[in-house]
DNA sequence: CGGACGATGTCAGTTGCCGCCATCAGTGTG
DNA sequence: CACACTGATGGCGGCAACTGACATCGTCCG
């Protein structure tokens, strides 16, 4: 992070960034995948996070609640790490690498959410739906989160999305 | 595409696919920023087509409406070109490069729908949740009519798709 | 003590990608 | 007709991401 924030990403090799580590190129990439990696590292922990609150979630829920309170959840242990995800997202924001990284991760995390959705007996394709929609409303909330400077609630600003999210498609006329 | 399909698009080298055109590798870095972009080029066309449908939309339609109608009209194009959309779909399915790249493509798609809908007056974050959550069905609803042997009519699974997105938000209780 | 094992280092090689310069065909201009 | 300009291409060299194969070293276990 360090070496990103000074030099950008693109500008920072691997062997630098080993060498901060006092590690060398090739054992870096027996950590991490790819150079990319480094910044995604921690999203399989919030993935176990996601899953595990969808399956514990009470029986009688509707599936969009249940993916809402789980990113909710999800929002409040992100926001108690200060700075971290602010500078993380602004380093991200500037590369276009890091960008599609950050959208196959999000994917994941929807294919986690749907997979748990489908295994409390929701069907297909309202169980995808319902993660991919879910993982949207997450999208945008944490956007206005990251960019404004109070540090507004993020769990308050996904609820918000969620309800907007409701509110935006139940005009749909089928 | 032969290259790809033949030998899979890793063990494809971009001196091969420039040997193939009759050109030089340097050349095909002019045409393509990256070696993805040959599978992508097209996706401007389509960003065009569907910016023009929110436009041109009728100004009392409901947003969510006016995203679907211009999914749809989507889902209608690229239903005339037979099998060219499942073979690419293929190739882009069994590399996570390309995942990547396809995703940071349709978010791209979202973004210039939700700028089309800020134009019309539609404010912040609804449209941007509309948008996402629109091509959210539309994800749904493609990998539906790519998976399906027999060739369903692609609008009409789009169709089916924002109407499931309805039913399952519907529940969410602000 | 000795051997298995896991983490690391070393080295050489492939490939994506880019900067720089040369070439060449087509076009407009005096 | 000669010249300059422009746009597309080729050739070459180089950087950096990534990988496979092999060596080394510390640790743990019998």
């Amino acid at each position: 992070m360090e070496l990103f924030v000074d030099r950008g990403y693109e500008s920072t090799t691997v062997a630098e960034i080993a060498e901060r580590a006092g590690l060398t190129e090739r054992t870096f990439f027996r950590h991490f995948a790819d150079k990319r990696e480094v910044l995604f590292s921690g999203s399989a922990a919030l993935q176990e996070l996601l899953v595990g609150h969808v399956a514990g979630a009470s029986d009688t829920a509707a599936p969009i609640d249940v993916v809402a309170s789980a990113l909710e959840a999800a929002g409040a242990v992100l926001q108690e790490r200060g700075d971290w995800p602010r500078r993380r997202q602004a380093v991200i924001a500037a590369n276009a690498e890091l960008r599609e990284r950050e959208l196959i991760k999000l994917a994941s995390l929807a294919a986690a959410m749907a997979e748990a959705l489908r295994r409390r007996g929701v069907r297909e394709p309202a169980a995808s739906l319902t993660a991919e929609a879910g993982i949207a409303a997450f999208r945008v909330a944490f956007e206005r989160w990251v960019q404004q400077p109070d540090s507004r609630s993020l769990p308050r600003l996904i609820r918000n999305s969620f309800d907007q999210l409701s509110a935006v498609t139940a005009g749909h006329r089928g």
